[in-house]
DNA sequence: CCCCCCCC
C-alpha cells in the first residue's frame, strides 16, 4: 500500500539546488552527456515525455554549443512553461521531486530488490516510478527514506501498456530527509495522464545537436504475439513475449570506427532464443527495464555465432522505435535453453567455438592468480576438472568472482551456457563473461550424470584430450614405417608431426644416458654447473643448489623398411619427431614406448596387404 | 556500432 506525503519546493529550497547542482551540470557538460535542463511539475513532466523518448527531455549540450546558446535554450524553456525569467529558468538545472512513499519489491530469481517510488511535487503525485536498482543502497542506508525531497538529475521514462508511463529514476541527490521533513506538504491527488497529448514542436529546442521527434502515439509494432524463431530481417511489424535470461553488465568499447556503450541479453520464448544487443542512449532506456517482456520494432540482422552460443540465426539490436513492455500475464516461459555438447565430441568442435557443456567436477582445483598479457592485471583463476558419462575429462578455468566463489567439494554437477572452447591441451573450456555457469542446475541431464556419477562414474578413469595432434583421447595414430617417415619428410615442416611405428631396439647408447636437470617441476632444462655448489638454469633465470637426474636415452630402432634413432626422455607421452635446423637429419624424440598388442598389429598388417 | 574475456 503506498502512502500519501509530501512537498513543493520553497524558493528558498530552489536557491540551494542551484548552487548544488551548477558545478554538476558543468562536469557533465564536459563529460559530454545528456544533461537535464528542466524545471517542471510532474504533469508537465510526464506530459512532456514522448511516446517512451526521454531523451527528448534532455538537451545535448556540449560546452561549446552552451556558450552559443544560451538565450536561444533558455527561451525554448521557457515557452513551455512558466516563462517569468527566461535566463534562469535555463540555469536551474533541477528537476525537483517529492519522493513521497516506497513499496519494496522483492527479489525474483535473479533480478535485484526494487523499489517503487510514490513522486509528488506538491500538488500531484504519480505512483509509476521506480528507482534504479543501483540506487537501493539509497534506501536501504536511509539516505532516501519516505517524505524525502530528492532532485531527480537523470531519470527514463518508458510508455507500457497503452500509455501508462513508468518512470525510472537513474540518478537523484537527497536534498531533504525525510526525517527532517517531517510531513506531508500539500495535498497532492493522484495524476492522471489519460487525454493529455503533449505538443512538442513548439516546446523543445531545436539548437546543433538536437533534434525534437515528432509525438506519435503509443502503439506496439504488432498486438499479436510472434514467436523468437520466426523473426528473420526481413519483416518489421512484430511483437515477442520473451524472458530475459541473461542480461551483461554495461561495456565501453573504443575503436577506429568509434566508441560508446552497450549491452547484450539473451532473449527466450517457447520457440526458441535470440541475444539483443542496446548502445548508448539505448541503454539508458532500456537496461534497468530488462526484466520485462514484451517486444517490438527491434533492428534483426544475421548473427555472428563466434561470440554467442545463442542459437540463433539472427540477432537484435534495439533501436529508437523498439517498445518493450512488461507482461503482466501469468504466462510460463523457458528460463534457460541449453544444447550441450558431450565431452568426448568436444575435438569435433573448432577450436574458440561457444559452446553449452554440463559435466561432474572431478576435481576442483585452488584459486590462483595469474597476470593477463594484455591488461598486465592479476587475475584470480580456478581450474576444474569435468567430466561425464563419455568417459573422457575436460579442464574448465573459472575467472575472477566465479572462481573465487566456486565449491566444488561436494562433486557437483555443472552446466554452461555459452563456454569458449579452446584448443589448449587437446581441449579446454574457459568461463567468459557473457556465459551463464550453473551448479546443479535442475534439469534432465544433471540428473542424469548425478546417478551416473554416484554409481559408476566416480571410480572410473578418464581419458583426456592430448596436444596437437594426439586428439582421439591419446590413442595411437598415424602409423608409419621409418622409411615412410623418411621419404614423407615427417618433420620437414615447421611444426613437429606425430607418428606411430613399430619397432625393434636394436642399439641403445649407454654414455650420457643422465643429465642434471632443473629441480624446478616441468622444467627440466639441463643445468650449468656454477663450480661453487650451484646449478644454473638458463630457462628459469635462476640458480639452484640443487638438481634433479633425469634419463635421456639414445636408442636406434628398426623395422623391415629402414632404422630411426630416437631420443627418450624420462617421461612417456608422446612421440615427435623434429627437424633440427638446416641438418637433414632428424631429430626423432621417443617418450612413449608400449607393448605391442599383437593382436592389432597383425589386423593393421592384414588391413596393409589386402588394400 | 560490440565480439575483449586473460595463464599454462
Amino acid at each position: 500500500m503506498l502512502m500519501q506525503g509530501i512537498l513543493i519546493l520553497s524558493a528558498q529550497n530552489d536557491e540551494r539546488v542551484l548552487r548544488r547542482s551548477l558545478p554538476k551540470v558543468l562536469a557533465l557538460i564536459d563529460r559530454d552527456l545528456y544533461i537535464k535542463v528542466l524545471r517542471r511539475s510532474l504533469p508537465k513532466v510526464l506530459a512532456l515525455i514522448d511516446r517512451d523518448l526521454y531523451i527528448n527531455l534532455y538537451f545535448h549540450l556540449y560546452s561549446r554549443v552552451l556558450r552559443r546558446s544560451l538565450p536561444k535554450s533558455s527561451k525554448k524553456i521557457s515557452a513551455q512553461g512558466s516563462s517569468a525569467d527566461r535566463y534562469r529558468s535555463l540555469h536551474k538545472f533541477i528537476f525537483p521531486f517529492i519522493f513521497q512513499s516506497s513499496k519494496k519489491i522483492s527479489a525474483q530469481g535473479s533480478s535485484a530488490d526494487r523499489y517503487r517510488l510514490l513522486l509528488s511535487d506538491g500538488q500531484l503525485s504519480y505512483s509509476h516510478a521506480m528507482l534504479a536498482t543501483q540506487l537501493n543502497s539509497l534506501m536501504e542506508t536511509g539516505e532516501m527514506d519516505n517524505l524525502s525531497i530528492i532532485q531527480v538529475d537523470k531519470y527514463l521514462c518508458n510508455t507500457i501498456q497503452g500509455d501508462r508511463r513508468v518512470m525510472i529514476l537513474l540518478d537523484v541527490a537527497v536534498l531533504s530527509r525525510g526525517e527532517d521533513v517531517g510531513q506531508r506538504i500539500g495535498n497532492p491527488q493522484q495524476y492522471k495522464s489519460t487525454g493529455e497529448q503533449p505538443s512538442h514542436s513548439s516546446s523543445n529546442a531545436s539548437n546543433s545537436s538536437y533534434s525534437v521527434k515528432p509525438s506519435t502515439p503509443s502503439t506496439p509494432g504488432s498486438t499479436r504475439v510472434h514467436t523468437i524463431m520466426s523473426l528473420t530481417p526481413y519483416q518489421n511489424r512484430w511483437r515477442i513475449r520473451a524472458r530475459v535470461t541473461q542480461k551483461s553488465t554495461i561495456r565501453t568499447w573504443s575503436n577506429s570506427r568509434g566508441e560508446g556503450r552497450l549491452f547484450n541479453v539473451n532473449l527466450v520464448d517457447e520457440s526458441g532464443e535470440i541475444r539483443a544487443t542496446g548502445f548508448n542512449e539505448a541503454i539508458d532506456k532500456f537496461y534497468e527495464l530488462l526484466e520485462i517482456y514484451y517486444f517490438s520494432k527491434c533492428t534483426l540482422k544475421t548473427a555472428n555465432k563466434q561470440y554467442s552460443s545463442v542459437n540463433n540465426d539472427y540477432e537484435m539490436t534495439f533501436n529508437a522505435d523498439t517498445i518493450i513492455e512488461p507482461c503482466n500475464e501469468d504466462v510460463s516461459l523457458p528460463s534457460m535453453t541449453f544444447d550441450f555438447t558431450k565431452i568426448n565430441e568436444l575435438d569435433k568442435k573448432q577450436p574458440n567455438a561457444i559452446v553449452d557443456v554440463v559435466g561432474v567436477v572431478k576435481h576442483c582445483g585452488d584459486v590462483g592468480t595469474v597476470i593477463g598479457k594484455a591488461s598486465q592485471k592479476e587475475i584470480t583463476k580456478r581450474d576444474l576438472q569435468l567430466v561425464d558419462q563419455s568417459g573422457m575429462v575436460v579442464n574448465l578455468t573459472l575467472w575472477g568472482n566465479d572462481a573465487q566463489q566456486f565449491d566444488g567439494s561436494s562433486c557437483p554437477v555443472v552446466a554452461v551456457k555459452g563456454a569458449r572452447l579452446s584448443d589448449y591441451g587437446g581441449r579446454s573450456l574457459s568461463v567468459l563473461a557473457s556465459s551463464q555457469l550453473i551448479v546443479n542446475p535442475d534439469i534432465r541431464e544433471s540428473h542424469l550424470l548425478r546417478g551416473w556419477y554416484d554409481r559408476d562414474g566416480q571410480s572410473m578413469d578418464f581419458q583426456s584430450f592430448k596436444g596437437d595432434s594426439m586428439a582421439g583421447g591419446g590413442s595411437a595414430t598415424n602409423w608409419k614405417h621409418f622409411s615412410q617417415v623418411k621419404n614423407e619428410n615427417l618433420g620437414g615442416g615447421d611444426k613437429a608431426d606425430y607418428f606411430t611405428s613399430k619397432g625393434t631396439v636394436i642399439f641403445l647408447r649407454k654414455e650420457n644416458c643422465m643429465y642434471q636437470a632443473c629441480p624446478t617441476e616441468s622444467c627440466n632444462k639441463k643445468v650449468i654447473d656454477q663450480g661453487n655448489g650451484m646449478f644454473r638454469c638458463e630457462k628459469c633465470n635462476k640458480e639452484f643448489p640443487n638438481f634433479k637426474y633425469r634419463m635421456i636415452l639414445s636408442a636406434n630402432l628398426a623395422d623391415f623398411s629402414d632404422n630411426q634413432w630416437v631420443t627418450c626422455f624420462q617421461e612417456s607421452a608422446e612421440i615427435q619427431v623434429r627437424k633440427i635446423l638446416d641438418e637433414s637429419r632428424l631429430k626423432t624424440v621417443c617418450v612413449n614406448a608400449t607393448p605391442l598388442d599383437f593382436v592389432d598389429y597383425g589386423r593393421r598388417l592384414h588391413q596393409a596387404i589386402t588394400c
